[in-house]
DNA sequence: ATATACATACCAACAGTCGGTATATAAATT
DNA sequence: AATTTATATACCGACTGTTGGTATGTATAT
């Protein structure tokens, strides 16, 4: 094959077939000539032409998963008409919903065994999601007086991390039922801890969901 | 050198070398030949021979750090002068004052470079510390009326999350303020939540082995 | 005598490199 | 405007160094 005119084209049918690998295979065992089998037409140049490393490819895929819903969290952020736990509830919404988290659902075994795809998950829901988007709008919660905390960046941490991370199906497989107590636990901690965003439509989006990867009860 | 009376000396010299260089280099840029150097007197032949991988090694060496907690672990379960909340209290000034944790805290640069020991002590804290440990602690709490709670299952996850991964310094840097601040959200969080085990006396040890890391505020 | 604790030489797989080629695009010349 | 020239970029594929793991040999304890 010959000089694309349009790389990006290139780049992007990179990152379509090392995504599904990696989430296939896992990141470790996917090897570089297995990305370029399953291009087809590609050298082991072209890749290395457009990243410089395995890694960088990885990072580009997580990248890209997110990037629907950052920019939604901007349209959010910047919706005048929400308070802040309106805001919020409607993030919760947004993530949720990501089409792109299906994918990944569905084809990725086991987690645990995808030690890089984890802890990159993991960084970016507290560095990213948690500190860059929860907390500001906690803070602007607490500010107009829907959300009632001493403790913003603390409470976004532990949202974050418990609707991103352990409610993530992805990570802990689980059944319907099983979500649904999830859900019904973190939805009194939330109340409790002065958030009362997550309601029952929510928790049904959930379950659906998890229906996608198990027919357990 | 040629075969030793104790094999044992041995495997626990490999494990020991292999922990210090997982902890300072991370697992995947810590290579056998590293380890046989550090090690100074064996080959590669001697490593195989004990342990059939590197994977083999490192689940040693996580299994290794938990022992001790584990012990501990059965005997406070069999103490029949406690009640259930009593016995998750004590249970948390075991798992924060382990030792271990310490001398991981001080040489581990940035877990999030180390996925595979991030992945391996996630794992292990739903599966082996929720799951078996503090959800029977939990139920046994709410048998004899000192814990309340609808849901126990989730209840342990949430509060093994909390405190082993999310409170822990190790994975995430943080100054002795938020150390405190960390502690304090977790306090009431779990008061709300039916669990009134975190005192005064525990944020203050989590304080000072904070204090080990970074000398911050 | 045999099982075990090691040593050593070796292999296959892997990420990454490098010299080289082909093509697109823009500037210069006619 | 058409053609040449220059340069940056897309891509190729053989090669390299490193690494995890193995096969086989040897010495020692029981």
């Amino acid at each position: 094959m010959s000089r694309n005119k349009y790389p990006e084209v290139t780049v992007a049918r990179i990152l379509d077939v090392s995504e599904q690998l990696f989430l296939e295979k896992g990141y470790e065992h996917t090897t570089i000539q297995d990305i370029i089998n399953a291009l087809g037409d590609l050298s082991k140049g072209a890749i290395y032409h457009h990243f410089k490393s395995k890694e960088e490819i990885i990072i580009a895929v997580v990248d890209r998963l997110y990037v629907g819903t950052q920019d939604g969290c901007a349209e959010i952020q910047a919706d005048k008409s929400l308070n802040g736990l309106e805001k919020l509830r409607k993030l919760f919404y947004l993530s949720i919903g990501n089409p792109n988290h299906k994918v990944a659902f569905e084809t990725m075994p086991n987690f645990f065994e995808n030690p890089k795809f984890l802890a990159m998950q993991l960084e970016q829901t507290i560095y990213e999601l948690a500190h860059k988007i929860i907390e500001p709008i906690i803070c602007e919660g607490v500010a107009d007086g829907s959300i009632q905390t001493q403790y913003p960046k603390e409470l976004a941490e532990v949202v974050s991390l418990l609707s991103n991370i352990w409610l993530n199906p992805m990570l802990f497989h689980c059944t319907k039922q099983e979500i649904y107590n999830k859900c019904m636990f973190l939805k009194t901690l939330m109340k409790s801890l002065g958030v009362d965003a997550f309601d029952d439509e929510l928790t049904e989006m959930l379950e659906q969901i998890a229906c996608l990867a198990n027919n357990d009860s």
